[in-house]
DNA sequence: ATCCTCCCCTAC
DNA sequence: TAAGGTAGGGGAGGAT
């Protein structure tokens, strides 16, 4: 019940934490504006997909039929990137005049160089400094590192960064992770008001429920090397940046890639200094110098999403939708005896209409639950169909990783490998292992609830059905952590407002308002080094307040204020908001 | 007991 | 050069 002063919540020794915080360094590193929703007016039917500007098939929903053009017939129309005719000699479809705008942008398909470099895992940046192999007086690197704290300066940080005309919408038009987010909830939305009437009228007598896990191979790469067939046998990554020396995110790679060990979400290139001095983190170009980078083709991704749905959706029961790139359906057979080796036709038969109308791979895991139906799925991948009996799944789950069920990361990982250690006094950690951990043990490390879900998923054991959770949409939010640079605070406060419109339009366009105001910032730590991202936040503490208004609220200048309100609160020096 | 706030974690 | 978003589950620990 607070509706103003966000020190008065806090017990003493929050404050001090908070105090502490806002001299070290202090930077906000990155802003996230969130309304809670507690409550939603009348909503109008996809007033969510009229309104929004972002793309063409995903969004022409007319009334019931989620996407329209579900037949295979479905051209699929993506476009030919203008970047995909770099290759001189054997993209013949590319128009000549086309090819001849850009015949000078080389330079990211052909990436030969032998780079001296090492891959991340995101988690590894926060490990603690003395993980590092920390080299000193070493003229190289500090020579380095001048050219680095140069390149800092540049214009083009200061052109891209927080304080730059357009920032946010040019910012969101290239995150691959905003486009994410973006595409699953309209995903969810359409789909969530389709099944439920679905499910009401169908009753099954006589009939066997099967679950398929449904997910396209390196999905981005796959949607990518359409237009560029002279790729499809070389290790592939795609990427924003294809400058030989330059560090970004690679979002997928191929199959050729994994077997390097190159993964989805590794840098595509580590520089010299932080390679010495991170020595953990890996990437792309030391595991596979040979890896051609190809650029994103977010219309063309949206149209295969599209596609893919559409066929998922003539082809089940019941879907729940997962991702762009992913969903879960449901498919009842009657029960004649022979229903296993008819459901994998069918899976054969949904991945061939896949591929003739995407011109991509996808894989099927099918199951009799969700959790058997993904872990099929890694069994298929790629471009397979795998199924999982529910009659020995106790064993069979055995050989799989922890890390393979879906709800343990890096994090749950490790504190299960120590408990494995410590307990059984043994090194690996597989379901195997985890299945002799009592349900108790594993409470009392995991908690309460977490510690069950674990006990049942190294089991095989999952009693969800697909859609069960409450499909309302709980809060809006908007974050940005990456180019966030304020030499004053009242460039801070200006983004705060422009974020704060971004929120307000994103609430408007589903008719929602909030009651519930939560502010994010990352605050750069004391020790924190240049970030290893250009433009990126490095090490930060995270802080997160929110606050309950007493009213409903979903108008810009509302979310401003309050926030600026929630903000000022912090007691952030404006001097450490500079970078 | 239950609720609330501030986290951390996970997934794509 | 380069775009580290976002929703939701759940735990710790304090307030009610
Ligand atoms: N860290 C990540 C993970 C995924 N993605 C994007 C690119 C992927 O192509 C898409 C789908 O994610 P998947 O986990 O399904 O991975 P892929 O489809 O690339 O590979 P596969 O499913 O064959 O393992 O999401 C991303 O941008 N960054
Ligand atoms: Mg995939
Ligand atoms: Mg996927
Ligand atoms: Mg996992």
């Amino acid at each position: 019940m607070i509706t103003h002063i966000i020190a008065s919540q806090l017990s003493t020794a929050k404050i001090k934490e908070y105090e502490s915080a806002s001299k070290i360094i202090v930077k906000p590193s990155w802003i996230v504006d969130s309304i809670n929703q507690k409550k939603l007016r009348p909503t109008k039917d996809y007033a969510l997909f009229n309104k929004n500007s972002i793309s063409n098939m995903l969004l022409n929903n007319n009334n019931n039929t989620i996407i329209n053009n579900s037949s295979s017939s479905i051209i699929n129309n993506y476009k030919i990137p203008s970047t995909s005719n770099t290759n001189n000699n054997n993209n013949k479809s590319i128009k000549s005049n086309v090819r001849n705008n850009l015949i000078n942008k080389n330079e990211h398909i052909y990436l030969h160089e032998v780079a001296t470099s090492n891959t991340l895992s995101k988690n590894e940046l926060n490990k603690p400094i003395e993980e590092y192999n920390k080299i000193e007086n070493n003229k190289n690197i500090e020579e380095e590192e001048e050219e680095i704290n140069k390149s800092l300066e540049t214009k083009w940080d200061v052109n891209h960064s927080s304080i730059a005309p357009n920032f946010i919408a040019n910012y969101y038009e290239n995150s691959r992770l905003h486009y994410l987010s973006l595409w699953r909830n309209k995903l969810k939305s359409i789909i969530n008001s389709r099944s439920k009437n679905k499910q009401k009228t169908k009753k099954h007598f006589n009939e066997t429920k099967f679950v398929m896990h449904v997910d396209m191979d390196c999905f981005f790469v796959s949607v990518g090397l359409i237009s560029r067939p002279w790729l499809v046998d070389k290790p592939v990554g795609v990427s924003h940046s294809s400058g030989k020396n330059s560090s970004s995110d690679i979002a997928s790679c191929n199959y050729i890639a994994r077997s390097f060990g190159v993964k989805n979400g590794m840098l595509k290139y580590l520089p010299l200094i932080y390679q010495l001095y991170y020595i953990r983190i890996f990437h792309a170009k030391k595991l596979c110098p040979k890896i051609e980078i190809i650029p994103y083709e977010f219309e063309n991704y949206e149209k295969a999403t599209t596609l893919l749905y559409n066929i998922l959706i003539d082809n089940s029961d019941n879907i729940q939708a997962v991702s762009c790139d992913e969903a879960y359906i449901e498919i009842w057979l009657p029960n004649t005896g022979n229903e296993e080796a008819e459901i994998l036709q069918k899976a054969k038969y949904i991945r061939s209409e896949i591929k003739k109308v995407t011109e991509c791979n996808a894989s099927i895991g099918i199951s009799t639950n969700m959790l058997l139906a993904r872990l099929a799925t890694k069994k298929a991948k790629p471009n397979g169909e795998f199924y999982i009996s529910s009659k020995n799944s106790i064993e069979y789950v055995q050989q799989f990783s922890v890390t393979d069920l879906p709800g343990v990361g890096w994090s749950i990982e490790n504190n299960i490998l120590t408990i494995i250690l410590t307990l059984l006094l043994k090194n690996i950690n597989t379901c195997k292992d985890l299945q002799r951990l009592s349900l108790s043990t594993l409470q009392k490390d995991f908690g309460k609830k977490n510690g069950e879900k674990l006990y049942n998923l190294c089991r095989g054991v999952d009693n969800r059905n697909l859609n069960s959770e409450n499909n309302e949409r709980k809060s809006i939010s908007a974050e940005i952590t990456w180019g966030i640079r304020f030499s004053n605070n009242d460039q801070f406060k200006a983004f705060i407002n422009e974020i704060s419109k971004e929120v307000s339009q994103r609430m408007e366009n589903e008719s929602k308002k909030g009651q519930k105001l939560t502010i994010k910032l990352k605050i750069k730590k004391e020790d924190a080094g240049k970030p290893i991202k250009r433009l990126g936040h490095g090490s930060c503490k995270n802080v997160s307040k929110s606050i309950n208004l007493n009213t409903y609220i979903f108008k810009q200048e509302d979310i401003t204020k309050h926030s600026w309100n929630i903000i000022s609160n912090l007691n952030l020096d404006p001097k450490v908001l500079s970078v």
